[in-house]
DNA sequence: AAAATACGTCAATAAAGCTGACATATTTTT
DNA sequence: AAAAATATGTCAGCTTTATTGACGTATTTT
Protein backbone atom coordinates (compact mmCIF):
# COMPACT_ATOMS: atom_id res chain seq x y z
CA UNK A 1 0.00 0.00 0.00
CA UNK A 2 2.48 2.41 0.98
CA UNK A 3 4.60 1.67 -2.38
CA UNK A 4 1.22 1.78 -4.29
CA UNK A 5 0.54 5.58 -2.84
CA UNK A 6 4.00 6.45 -3.57
CA UNK A 7 3.64 5.30 -7.38
CA UNK A 8 0.36 7.12 -7.44
CA UNK A 9 2.15 10.65 -5.96
CA UNK A 10 4.85 10.06 -8.60
CA UNK A 11 2.63 9.43 -11.78
CA UNK A 12 0.38 12.41 -10.89
CA UNK A 13 3.47 15.01 -11.77
CA UNK A 14 4.32 12.91 -14.91
CA UNK A 15 3.64 13.81 -18.64
CA UNK A 16 3.06 11.10 -21.07
CA UNK A 17 2.03 13.54 -24.20
CA UNK A 18 5.32 13.61 -26.16
CA UNK A 19 6.84 17.43 -26.94
CA UNK A 20 5.56 18.85 -29.94
CA UNK A 21 6.10 21.03 -32.69
CA UNK A 22 4.41 24.38 -30.45
CA UNK A 23 4.76 27.86 -29.57
CA UNK A 24 6.39 27.90 -33.45
CA UNK A 25 9.46 25.57 -31.99
CA UNK A 26 10.40 22.72 -34.81
CA UNK A 27 11.72 20.21 -32.71
CA UNK A 28 11.91 17.86 -35.44
CA UNK A 29 15.03 19.79 -37.17
CA UNK A 30 16.66 20.45 -33.75
CA UNK A 31 16.68 16.66 -33.98
CA UNK A 32 17.76 16.56 -37.44
CA UNK A 33 20.68 18.59 -36.79
CA UNK A 34 21.82 16.07 -34.01
CA UNK A 35 21.43 13.18 -35.72
CA UNK A 36 23.28 14.32 -38.73
CA UNK A 37 26.22 15.99 -37.36
CA UNK A 38 26.46 12.63 -34.82
CA UNK A 39 26.70 10.67 -38.16
CA UNK A 40 28.69 12.97 -39.56
CA UNK A 41 31.60 12.88 -37.03
CA UNK A 42 31.03 9.31 -37.02
CA UNK A 43 33.20 8.48 -39.75
CA UNK A 44 36.48 9.82 -39.07
CA UNK A 45 36.02 8.56 -35.36
CA UNK A 46 36.54 5.61 -36.80
CA UNK A 47 39.69 6.54 -39.00
CA UNK A 48 41.25 8.47 -35.73
CA UNK A 49 41.17 5.52 -33.74
CA UNK A 50 44.09 3.74 -35.28
CA UNK A 51 46.21 6.82 -35.11
CA UNK A 52 45.61 7.19 -31.60
CA UNK A 53 44.02 10.88 -32.06
CA UNK A 54 40.72 12.39 -31.23
CA UNK A 55 38.35 14.12 -32.47
CA UNK A 56 40.42 17.23 -30.96
CA UNK A 57 43.46 16.39 -33.40
CA UNK A 58 41.24 16.02 -36.92
CA UNK A 59 39.69 19.73 -36.08
CA UNK A 60 43.14 20.53 -35.47
CA UNK A 61 44.63 18.78 -38.69
CA UNK A 62 41.68 20.27 -40.83
CA UNK A 63 41.83 23.70 -40.48
CA UNK A 64 45.21 24.21 -40.75
CA UNK A 65 45.69 22.53 -43.82
CA UNK A 66 42.65 24.50 -44.95
CA UNK A 67 44.70 27.87 -43.73
CA UNK A 68 48.39 26.41 -43.97
CA UNK A 69 50.39 29.70 -42.29
CA UNK A 70 47.57 30.46 -39.75
CA UNK A 71 48.51 31.20 -36.14
CA UNK A 72 47.78 29.80 -32.80
CA UNK A 73 45.53 32.51 -31.77
CA UNK A 74 43.55 31.85 -35.20
CA UNK A 75 43.08 28.24 -34.75
CA UNK A 76 41.99 29.33 -30.81
CA UNK A 77 39.36 31.91 -32.47
CA UNK A 78 38.38 28.95 -35.18
CA UNK A 79 37.62 26.34 -32.70
CA UNK A 80 36.41 28.25 -30.04
CA UNK A 81 38.54 26.71 -27.10
CA UNK A 82 41.28 27.83 -24.72
CA UNK A 83 44.91 27.77 -25.71
CA UNK A 84 45.60 25.24 -23.25
CA UNK A 85 43.07 22.48 -24.44
CA UNK A 86 44.46 23.41 -27.35
CA UNK A 87 48.05 23.24 -26.48
CA UNK A 88 48.05 19.25 -25.60
CA UNK A 89 46.38 18.34 -29.14
CA UNK A 90 48.60 20.44 -31.29
CA UNK A 91 51.81 19.55 -29.39
CA UNK A 92 51.14 15.83 -30.26
CA UNK A 93 50.34 17.10 -34.02
CA UNK A 94 53.59 18.70 -34.06
CA UNK A 95 55.67 15.52 -32.47
CA UNK A 96 54.05 13.04 -34.61
CA UNK A 97 55.35 15.21 -37.53
CA UNK A 98 51.82 16.35 -39.46
CA UNK A 99 51.96 19.48 -38.74
CA UNK A 100 55.18 22.75 -38.71
CA UNK A 101 55.61 25.74 -36.66
CA UNK A 102 57.39 28.60 -37.92
CA UNK A 103 58.20 31.85 -36.16
CA UNK A 104 56.33 34.74 -38.39
CA UNK A 105 58.18 36.67 -40.46
CA UNK A 106 56.71 39.69 -39.67
CA UNK A 107 56.28 39.28 -35.90
CA UNK A 108 57.98 36.79 -34.44
CA UNK A 109 56.35 36.16 -31.26
CA UNK A 110 53.55 34.59 -34.24
CA UNK A 111 53.71 30.28 -34.46
CA UNK A 112 52.71 29.82 -38.29
CA UNK A 113 51.77 26.60 -38.58
CA UNK A 114 51.60 24.51 -41.83
CA UNK A 115 50.81 20.88 -42.73
CA UNK A 116 53.38 18.48 -43.74
CA UNK A 117 52.61 15.95 -46.40
CA UNK A 118 51.52 13.60 -43.57
CA UNK A 119 49.30 16.65 -42.36
CA UNK A 120 47.86 16.76 -45.92
CA UNK A 121 47.09 13.08 -46.70
CA UNK A 122 45.35 12.51 -42.95
CA UNK A 123 43.13 15.95 -43.41
CA UNK A 124 42.22 14.41 -46.88
CA UNK A 125 41.77 11.03 -45.75
CA UNK A 126 39.50 12.44 -43.07
CA UNK A 127 37.65 14.21 -45.18
CA UNK A 128 36.78 11.52 -47.71
CA UNK A 129 34.56 9.90 -46.03
CA UNK A 130 32.44 12.90 -44.62
CA UNK A 131 32.61 14.27 -48.69
CA UNK A 132 30.72 10.75 -49.56
CA UNK A 133 28.21 11.05 -46.98
CA UNK A 134 27.59 14.85 -47.89
CA UNK A 135 27.42 13.53 -51.60
CA UNK A 136 24.54 10.85 -50.74
CA UNK A 137 22.20 13.20 -48.48
CA UNK A 138 22.43 15.95 -51.87
CA UNK A 139 21.85 12.77 -53.78
CA UNK A 140 19.45 13.91 -57.06
CA UNK A 141 19.47 18.01 -55.50
CA UNK A 142 20.15 20.78 -57.75
CA UNK A 143 22.77 23.32 -57.63
CA UNK A 144 19.95 25.72 -55.92
CA UNK A 145 19.30 23.15 -53.53
CA UNK A 146 22.63 23.04 -52.98
CA UNK A 147 23.00 26.80 -52.53
CA UNK A 148 19.72 26.55 -49.73
CA UNK A 149 21.27 24.16 -47.85
CA UNK A 150 24.80 26.03 -47.39
CA UNK A 151 23.01 29.55 -46.96
CA UNK A 152 20.78 27.87 -44.28
CA UNK A 153 24.16 26.24 -41.99
CA UNK A 154 26.00 30.06 -43.14
CA UNK A 155 22.58 31.27 -41.34
CA UNK A 156 23.49 29.16 -38.32
CA UNK A 157 26.62 30.55 -36.86
CA UNK A 158 26.13 33.34 -34.80
CA UNK A 159 29.14 35.37 -36.76
CA UNK A 160 27.27 35.08 -39.98
CA UNK B 1 74.35 28.48 -39.18
CA UNK B 2 72.62 25.00 -37.87
CA UNK B 3 69.30 27.02 -36.93
CA UNK B 4 69.25 28.04 -40.91
CA UNK B 5 69.78 24.73 -42.06
CA UNK B 6 66.91 23.09 -39.87
CA UNK B 7 64.51 25.42 -40.79
CA UNK B 8 65.19 25.33 -44.30
CA UNK B 9 65.34 20.98 -44.02
CA UNK B 10 61.70 21.89 -42.09
CA UNK B 11 60.49 24.38 -44.74
CA UNK B 12 61.34 21.89 -47.34
CA UNK B 13 58.22 19.54 -46.13
CA UNK B 14 55.88 22.11 -45.48
CA UNK B 15 52.60 22.58 -47.57
CA UNK B 16 51.94 26.63 -47.38
CA UNK B 17 48.89 26.12 -50.44
CA UNK B 18 45.40 25.61 -49.07
CA UNK B 19 43.96 22.57 -49.36
CA UNK B 20 40.89 23.37 -51.44
CA UNK B 21 37.70 21.90 -53.08
CA UNK B 22 39.74 19.04 -54.83
CA UNK B 23 38.69 15.13 -56.02
CA UNK B 24 35.20 16.21 -55.71
CA UNK B 25 35.54 16.74 -51.97
CA UNK B 26 33.83 19.83 -50.77
CA UNK B 27 35.49 21.12 -48.13
CA UNK B 28 33.67 24.42 -47.68
CA UNK B 29 30.14 22.30 -46.57
CA UNK B 30 32.36 20.30 -44.36
CA UNK B 31 33.14 23.46 -42.35
CA UNK B 32 30.13 24.53 -42.78
CA UNK B 33 28.57 22.09 -40.87
CA UNK B 34 31.23 21.92 -38.16
CA UNK B 35 30.59 25.82 -37.47
CA UNK B 36 26.81 25.63 -37.78
CA UNK B 37 26.89 22.89 -35.67
CA UNK B 38 29.23 24.46 -32.79
CA UNK B 39 26.97 27.72 -32.58
CA UNK B 40 24.14 25.09 -32.62
CA UNK B 41 24.58 24.01 -29.12
CA UNK B 42 26.55 26.92 -27.97
CA UNK B 43 22.82 28.66 -27.27
CA UNK B 44 21.48 25.52 -24.63
CA UNK B 45 25.19 25.32 -22.99
CA UNK B 46 25.32 28.38 -21.31
CA UNK B 47 21.73 27.87 -20.27
CA UNK B 48 22.56 24.29 -18.55
CA UNK B 49 25.71 25.58 -16.96
CA UNK B 50 23.78 27.55 -14.63
CA UNK B 51 21.62 24.41 -13.84
CA UNK B 52 25.06 22.34 -13.19
CA UNK B 53 23.99 20.27 -15.95
CA UNK B 54 25.97 19.37 -19.60
CA UNK B 55 25.26 18.57 -23.02
CA UNK B 56 24.96 15.17 -22.05
CA UNK B 57 21.90 16.11 -19.78
CA UNK B 58 20.35 17.57 -22.56
CA UNK B 59 19.81 15.48 -24.76
CA UNK B 60 18.28 12.95 -22.26
CA UNK B 61 16.11 15.46 -21.44
CA UNK B 62 15.44 15.93 -24.79
CA UNK B 63 14.13 13.01 -25.86
CA UNK B 64 12.27 11.63 -23.13
CA UNK B 65 9.93 14.96 -23.49
CA UNK B 66 10.10 14.50 -27.18
CA UNK B 67 8.72 10.05 -26.58
CA UNK B 68 7.66 9.90 -23.14
CA UNK B 69 7.77 6.34 -21.96
CA UNK B 70 11.04 5.61 -23.73
CA UNK B 71 13.10 2.97 -22.26
CA UNK B 72 16.40 2.96 -20.97
CA UNK B 73 17.46 0.96 -23.92
CA UNK B 74 15.46 3.18 -26.38
CA UNK B 75 18.01 5.74 -25.42
CA UNK B 76 21.31 3.79 -25.32
CA UNK B 77 20.70 3.27 -29.45
CA UNK B 78 19.62 7.24 -29.79
CA UNK B 79 22.35 8.54 -28.39
CA UNK B 80 24.73 5.83 -29.54
CA UNK B 81 26.53 5.99 -26.13
CA UNK B 82 27.22 2.90 -23.45
CA UNK B 83 24.81 2.21 -20.70
CA UNK B 84 27.35 3.08 -17.80
CA UNK B 85 27.52 6.73 -19.76
CA UNK B 86 24.22 7.19 -19.58
CA UNK B 87 24.11 5.72 -15.94
CA UNK B 88 25.76 9.06 -14.16
CA UNK B 89 23.74 11.30 -16.66
CA UNK B 90 19.96 9.65 -16.11
CA UNK B 91 20.66 9.10 -12.33
CA UNK B 92 21.68 12.93 -11.91
CA UNK B 93 18.09 13.96 -13.54
CA UNK B 94 15.91 11.27 -12.26
CA UNK B 95 17.31 12.83 -8.46
CA UNK B 96 17.04 16.22 -9.20
CA UNK B 97 13.40 16.03 -10.16
CA UNK B 98 13.64 16.41 -13.72
CA UNK B 99 12.75 12.44 -14.93
CA UNK B 100 10.87 9.91 -13.63
CA UNK B 101 11.25 5.56 -13.76
CA UNK B 102 7.86 3.48 -13.92
CA UNK B 103 8.28 -0.17 -14.09
CA UNK B 104 7.05 -1.21 -17.40
CA UNK B 105 3.53 -2.84 -17.48
CA UNK B 106 4.03 -5.48 -20.08
CA UNK B 107 7.71 -6.06 -19.05
CA UNK B 108 8.48 -5.04 -15.54
CA UNK B 109 12.27 -5.21 -16.46
CA UNK B 110 12.12 -2.05 -18.72
CA UNK B 111 12.09 1.43 -16.95
CA UNK B 112 10.01 3.56 -18.31
CA UNK B 113 11.14 6.99 -18.77
CA UNK B 114 8.67 10.14 -18.19
CA UNK B 115 9.39 13.90 -17.55
CA UNK B 116 8.05 15.80 -15.14
CA UNK B 117 6.55 19.26 -15.11
CA UNK B 118 9.99 20.28 -14.28
CA UNK B 119 11.79 18.33 -17.42
CA UNK B 120 9.04 19.56 -19.90
CA UNK B 121 10.22 23.09 -19.00
CA UNK B 122 13.50 22.83 -18.96
CA UNK B 123 13.47 20.72 -22.27
CA UNK B 124 11.42 24.08 -23.57
CA UNK B 125 14.14 26.23 -22.43
CA UNK B 126 16.89 24.86 -23.73
CA UNK B 127 15.13 24.65 -27.78
CA UNK B 128 13.57 27.87 -27.72
CA UNK B 129 17.12 29.57 -28.08
CA UNK B 130 17.83 26.80 -30.87
CA UNK B 131 14.59 27.44 -32.67
CA UNK B 132 15.17 30.94 -32.70
CA UNK B 133 18.46 30.31 -34.14
CA UNK B 134 17.32 28.30 -36.99
CA UNK B 135 14.39 30.77 -38.11
CA UNK B 136 17.24 33.19 -38.74
CA UNK B 137 18.83 30.95 -41.11
CA UNK B 138 16.20 30.33 -43.04
CA UNK B 139 14.47 33.73 -42.71
CA UNK B 140 13.24 34.72 -46.21
CA UNK B 141 13.30 31.00 -47.15
CA UNK B 142 10.26 28.90 -48.81
CA UNK B 143 8.59 26.06 -47.29
CA UNK B 144 10.42 24.09 -50.31
CA UNK B 145 13.72 24.91 -49.28
CA UNK B 146 12.73 24.12 -45.74
CA UNK B 147 12.14 20.98 -47.07
CA UNK B 148 15.41 20.49 -48.68
CA UNK B 149 17.28 21.42 -45.92
CA UNK B 150 15.46 18.53 -43.70
CA UNK B 151 15.74 16.07 -47.09
CA UNK B 152 19.44 16.82 -46.68
CA UNK B 153 19.90 16.24 -43.01
CA UNK B 154 17.70 13.33 -42.89
CA UNK B 155 20.11 11.91 -45.64
CA UNK B 156 23.20 12.91 -43.27
CA UNK B 157 21.75 9.89 -41.13
CA UNK B 158 23.57 6.52 -41.52
CA UNK B 159 20.34 5.09 -40.56
CA UNK B 160 18.84 7.23 -43.43
C1' DA C 1 15.23 -25.24 -14.44
C1' DA C 2 18.14 -22.73 -17.51
C1' DA C 3 19.04 -19.03 -20.45
C1' DA C 4 18.34 -14.57 -22.00
C1' DT C 5 17.06 -9.84 -21.22
C1' DA C 6 16.77 -5.06 -19.04
C1' DC C 7 18.72 -2.55 -15.98
C1' DG C 8 21.89 -0.90 -12.25
C1' DT C 9 26.39 -0.38 -10.36
C1' DC C 10 31.35 -0.70 -9.12
C1' DA C 11 35.99 0.22 -10.63
C1' DA C 12 39.39 1.89 -13.52
C1' DT C 13 40.63 4.63 -17.49
C1' DA C 14 40.88 8.09 -21.20
C1' DA C 15 39.93 12.18 -24.10
C1' DA C 16 38.98 16.69 -24.12
C1' DG C 17 37.93 20.38 -22.24
C1' DC C 18 38.40 24.03 -18.25
C1' DT C 19 40.74 27.84 -14.80
C1' DG C 20 44.55 30.10 -12.86
C1' DA C 21 49.14 31.28 -12.65
C1' DC C 22 53.41 32.26 -14.41
C1' DA C 23 57.50 32.55 -17.89
C1' DT C 24 59.60 34.11 -22.30
C1' DA C 25 60.20 36.53 -26.37
C1' DT C 26 58.83 40.20 -29.02
C1' DT C 27 56.45 44.31 -30.39
C1' DT C 28 54.13 48.56 -29.37
C1' DT C 29 53.37 52.52 -26.61
C1' DT C 30 54.68 56.05 -23.71
C1' DA D 1 64.85 53.73 -22.88
C1' DA D 2 61.28 52.01 -20.06
C1' DA D 3 56.79 50.24 -19.63
C1' DA D 4 52.97 47.93 -21.36
C1' DA D 5 50.84 44.85 -24.33
C1' DT D 6 50.90 40.73 -27.16
C1' DA D 7 51.70 35.77 -28.74
C1' DT D 8 52.90 31.80 -27.17
C1' DG D 9 54.19 28.01 -24.01
C1' DT D 10 53.77 25.48 -19.77
C1' DC D 11 52.71 23.80 -15.04
C1' DA D 12 49.27 22.08 -11.91
C1' DG D 13 44.85 20.71 -10.81
C1' DC D 14 40.14 19.93 -12.02
C1' DT D 15 35.57 18.55 -14.58
C1' DT D 16 32.69 16.43 -17.95
C1' DT D 17 31.80 12.95 -20.83
C1' DA D 18 32.83 9.16 -22.53
C1' DT D 19 35.01 4.31 -22.53
C1' DT D 20 35.59 -1.12 -21.10
C1' DG D 21 34.97 -4.94 -18.06
C1' DA D 22 32.77 -7.26 -14.48
C1' DC D 23 29.16 -8.47 -11.68
C1' DG D 24 24.35 -8.48 -9.42
C1' DT D 25 19.23 -8.49 -9.56
C1' DA D 26 14.78 -8.88 -11.26
C1' DT D 27 12.07 -10.63 -14.78
C1' DT D 28 10.83 -13.02 -18.90
C1' DT D 29 11.53 -16.55 -22.27
C1' DT D 30 12.89 -21.03 -23.58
Amino acid sequence: MPRQMSQNAARAELLATPMQNAGSIDFEIIELLFFAYRDFVSDPDQILIKSGFGRAHHRVVHFVNREPGMTVADLLETLQITKQSLARVLKQLIDSGYIHQVAGPEDRRQRKLYPTQAGRDLALALAEPQSRRIERAFEGASDATRESVKRFLRGMQTGK
